[in-house]
RNA sequence: GUGGGCGUAGCUCAAUGGCAGAGCACCUGAUUGUGGUUCAGGCGGUUGAGGGUUCGAGCCCCUUCGUCCACCCCA
């Protein structure tokens, strides 16, 4: 006997059980369908990667909390666990050019790997799920995207979230006609960003003592709340700093096409005060909240048009989302957005087996439903009817099948709801009839 | 990376430094053709781990691990 070892998994790693699964699976089954619609198609990269591919692409701070990985002694292939989905896009499309038909439009759903200390929503194995467009330079593509994220969250049920418009180049703009030094920029980006969290003071505050003019934060200030309806913020921040604009001008030009896509207005709204971790985006920012339970944002994304450069002589403009699916996970647990077919268990119909002697005449029953296209689990152990039922009752399987020697001998079998304890007896033969309409009678 | 809370039965939690408990869950029976109700009985512990103080530690001290929260950063 070995010396037995407390079960338990990597600190940030998670298990799990088929209850929960089922629920993932259900979100990402929605999402991965609604992609489908739009035309978007998958694609699958190892987890490993090259050490080379993912090392200078994040940045010092996050290169620290990247997994590496190795194979016994063997240093002669540095390796690494992927930190995200985009990285690895921009690897395949600089691999596979010669075998991509553009526009590339891609979907990856897969676990990614970071070093970092977890929290509630936060762990070092998660799932990304990213859509990205890659080869559209114009806003044609970003409005679809934006369109992708309304059509998916409203798929699942959220009853209200808004989706958050920005542009990067238009942060420059702002933040240098305020008259914030080039190189602070990138903390004036950072503050802004907890705007949501920390208020107009907080950001002020932090702003000011991070060394940037207070009149240059306060004429700042002033402008990333310009708030009107539609584009109606557009009109406010290119009346202050002029039309000429290139981030003004693509967010125009967006607001027009996500009308034309039909997007419903209340679904979305220019907010300058959303920021993103900043990083590679070199257009339009987009990210979702939902204000009922905060839980901070559920998609994020935007257009990094530089980014597939590190993998090819010339860079492709690139556009895309990341929903937070771990967050809208959570969500959906908390608001109840799962139909109640879901329930415990993916089993429709428990078959139970009365006796050795009845045995055969449930299998040749299980197998019958299962034809039928039946969910359908046949009680496996010798045990006693009352402990099948015990079974199904605790594991939410609606509908029992009862086969035993009365009913045999009269060519019959039982079915019995559990919900409302109803049972009809019909001839074997219309079983799977029986079974249909009472599993369609269920909720 | 910084700061804090919490680790007791499978789960949720009790227990002035003085006999380690309850509810739920689980198992058996009442009930050898029917679950979710009820009743009776039963199983269940190195109090996260290691050390220290004490006549005596679940409780106090130190170390360590785990977990949660707030920062940092981000998804």
């Amino acid at each position: 006997m070995s010396k037995s070892v407390t079960p338990r998994t990597p600190k940030g790693f998670r298990d799990f059980l088929p209850e929960t699964m089922l629920r993932r699976n259900y979100v990402l089954s929605n999402i991965t369908d609604e992609f489908h619609r739009f035309g978007f198609e998958p694609i699958g990269t190892p987890i490993l990667e090259l050490h080379e591919t993912l090392f200078g692409k994040y940045g010092e701070d996050a290169e620290q909390l990247i997994f590496t990985a190795q194979h016994g002694r063997s240093t002669r292939e540095p390796l690494a666990m992927r930190y995200d989905l985009t990285v690895p896009l921009a690897r395949v499309v600089g691999q596979y050019e010669n075998e991509l038909n553009f526009p590339f439009k891609r979907y990856h759903i897969a676990p990614v790997f970071r070093g970092e200390r977890p929290q509630r929503g936060r762990y070092r194995e998660f799932w990304q799920c990213d859509a990205d467009i890659v080869g559209v330079p114009g806003m044609s593509a970003d409005a679809e995207i934006v369109s992708l994220m309304q059509r998916i969250l409203s798929r699942l049920g959220f009853p209200q979230f808004q989706i958050k418009i920005n542009h990067r180049q238009l942060l420059v703009a702002i933040g240098e006609f305020s008259g914030v030094p080039q190189e602070q920029l990138p903390d004036l980006y950072r503050s802004v960003d907890k705007f949501d969290k920390i208020g107009a003071e907080g950001v002020r505050r932090e702003l000011t003592e991070r060394g940037i003019a207070a009149d240059a934060v306060s004429r700042m200030m002033d402008l990333i709340q310009a708030k009107a309806a539609g584009a109606g913020s557009l009109d406010l921040i290119a009346d202050a700093i002029g039309e000429d604009d290139q981030g003004i001008a693509e967010l125009r030009e967006l607001a027009a096409l996500l009308a034309e896509a039909k997007v419903p207005p209340a679904c979305y709204e220019f907010d300058f005060t959303m920021a993103r971790g900043l990083g590679y985006y070199t257009g339009p920012i987009f990210e979702t909240v939902i204000s009922q339970p905060n839980l901070g944002s559920i998609t994020g994304g935007g257009r990094y048009d530089n980014l597939i450069g590190m993998f090819r002589r010339q860079s492709l403009p690139t556009t895309g989302t990341s929903f937070g699916i771990e967050r809208i996970i959570d969500l959906m647990d908390e608001l109840n957005l799962y139909p109640g077919r879901l329930g415990g268990t993916l089993v429709q119909v428990l078959v139970t087996v009365f006796n050795q002697a009845t045995r055969g005449a449930s299998m040749r029953i299980a197998e019958e439903l299962r034809g039928a296209g039946i969910n359908t689990e046949l009680y496996l152990p010798s045990r006693k009817l009352g402990r099948q039922f015990q079974y199904a009752d605790k594991k939410g399987i609606p509908v029992v099948v009862i086969i035993g020697p009365d009913e045999l001998a009269a060519g019959v079998v039982k079915l019995r709801r559990l919900a409302d304890g109803s049972e009809t007896t019909v001839a074997s033969s219309g079983a799977v009839e029986a079974a249909l309409t009472l599993l369609s009678q269920t909720p």
